[in-house]
DNA sequence: AAGAACGCCGAAAATATCTTTCAAATGTGA
DNA sequence: TCACATTTGAAAGATATTTTCGGCGTTCTT
């Protein structure tokens, strides 16, 4: 669907060929997810219909029962269709819902044998201190958990590679996100690459009029919606730059102009613990990944670079500071 | 050989009327077992025919790989047929064929997060890149745990407090402590309240003579031995300013000059993994627990106006991606 | 040692389960 | 309000699982 169009677009801009394989770009397909279900509910259920939702809730909240269950019973219980049961099962990556089930078998067994559930009580108004710390230190925990269980590593790869052999790197961000890209830029400008991450959207799309093959442009952006991230990364790909999104919603407009996606993961959100939060420590350990996966690439030099910079530094710190 | 063995014992200690045929496998048996699966077939594989012992055998040899064969694929698996599988199933407890391999899959699942914790080693250049991703997150794990734990509910409190009724907030961070200080600011600007974060040094200590009692200036770094953050918090400090210092070392200068201290934990890094990067996971942890607090102590003020920021950006977003 | 009895084994029928198709129902935009 | 697109479930179609049933080898008896 989404890939349709993008091809499309692709091949009216003229720059044929000039990425890794177009096919492994937008589809997004996974492996069968062992304990990345949660995850994945949640980041797909924003795109799923209503009665598709209501079969996605009764799997993650109740794997172990709905193992238990056929198609049919599935359907009964959540009111709906063998039709629609199955439908949810092949969104949520899994060939049909013979494998949704086998995995849904596993969770249960990890979740029987693993710790207990947790407290996972939204954080309150009247809430003390010591229990704040403690749930959003356990939400950013079970965030990067998710995440790095839904991670498409042939997208990593993809992205790694890349980044690695990219003449110039340009990301786009805004609040929260803006601030991951810079983490990025400020990373990858220290093993030695190219990399400006650009906070102001006119400037952005300017800029990345002046992109080709064989640079990059990764658009960060939790609900893949912003418009203002969208046009730059859209203009790159016009250029024939190759795209990475990093975003939460696999299915977003921004995708579409993305030659590979790395989906972050979505944790529920309350007043008190904007979605921000938990997207942008989902973003971090996605940049983080892509950072240690380029200097590993380029580790000959990216080694002296890193050596480099920190002795640059050194007399910026006092020179005693033990005690 | 076995065989005549096998056949004397079983009529011999079967007894009366059927032997274990349909009675014992219909249902007086235990419930499907969970992950005492390869326990069970050994007790059971003496009073198994040949085949049966093969079926049995493949399936606690490989529980993953036989999860994921239909009766037919593990009956050619094993050189045996269907039949003889499903009987294996009975005899192991199962309904049938279909449970077994449910409970397959959940040792499987078992089995593969049991391993996990091998990761604790440090990251190599030549690490595979699901490696570096488990040991990045498992990283980040543990240093928000340590965080959360060696976190001074006395100070963080103090910290809170003082923010909550502040006039104005300063924050004082160079490189990737620069960005948590923005976050921060970012995230209180958003709930009503005057803060900036300095990413220059000398614009930084020319707004700090303005500071006096009311204000909050908090300076951030993990070795605390940064000048260029030390100077702003000390003339803070000295115009009666309340002073915050989020810092990985509680007796560095910095904190010479910071009423209240707040300890961020240090996780080891290695050539690939900065310090900057545990740092920053943990810096992260603390100033989100601070907005939080402060939004609770400022709730009346703050939902309203997180609710306004929120609306105000609806517009930002292209209109179709909800469903 | 030959015959009879017993139980194991697998091919194929019978059943259950899963998947696909298609048209009605519902929502959406003009 | 109508036309259009999307969603949904009933039922047909395809697979997978279970049962049936008779052949075959083994063992015990005579």
């Amino acid at each position: 669907m989404s890939n349709d169009l993008k091809e499309s677009f692709r091949s009216a801009s003229g720059g044929p060929g000039t990425t890794t394989g177009p096919a492994t770009g937008a589809l997004p397909d996974t492996p069968p997810a062992p304990a990345a279900l949660a995850a994945k509910v949640r980041t797909l259920a924003p795109s799923m219909t209503r009665s598709m939702q209501r079969v996605a809730e009764a799997v993650a909240g109740d794997p172990a029962g709905c193992a238990a269950l056929t198609v049919t019973g599935l359907a009964e219980r959540t009111g709906t269709s063998e039709a629609t049961v199955v439908r949810t099962a092949r969104l949520l990556g899994y060939p049909g819902y013979r494998d949704l089930r086998l995995a849904l078998a596993g969770l249960a067994a990890q979740q029987q044998s693993g710790r207990a559930p947790a407290v996972t009580a939204d954080i309150a108004v009247d809430d003390p201190l010591a229990d704040v710390v403690a749930k959003l230190a356990y939400d950013e925990q079970q965030t990067l958990a998710d995440t790095a269980a839904g991670l498409d590593m042939a997208q990593l790869g993809a992205a790694v590679s890349a980044l690695a052999a990219a003449r110039r790197v340009e990301l786009y961000g805004v609040a929260a996100s803006g601030l991951v890209a810079q983490d990025l830029a400020q990373k990858l400008l220290r093993i030695g690459h190219v990399a400006f991450a650009h906070s102001d959207p006119h400037l952005a799309v300017t800029n990345a009029v002046t992109l080709r093959s064989g640079d990059v442009a990764i658009a960060i952006t939790h609900s893949g919606s912003t418009g203002d991230i969208i046009e730059p990364l859209r203009v790159a790909f016009e250029h024939g730059a190759t795209t990475i999104a990093i975003t939460g919603r696999p299915d977003s407009p921004v995708t579409q102009y993305a030659d590979h996606i790395l989906t972050t993961s979505t944790a529920r959100e309350s007043e008190l613990r904007p979605a921000a939060m938990s997207s942008r420590t989902s973003q971090l350990l996605v940049v983080d990944c892509l950072f240690v996966g380029v200097a590993q690439r380029t580790y000959e030099t990216a080694a002296p670079a890193l050596a480099a910079s920190y002795e640059a530094l050194a007399h910026r710190h006092s020179p005693r500071n033990t005690r």
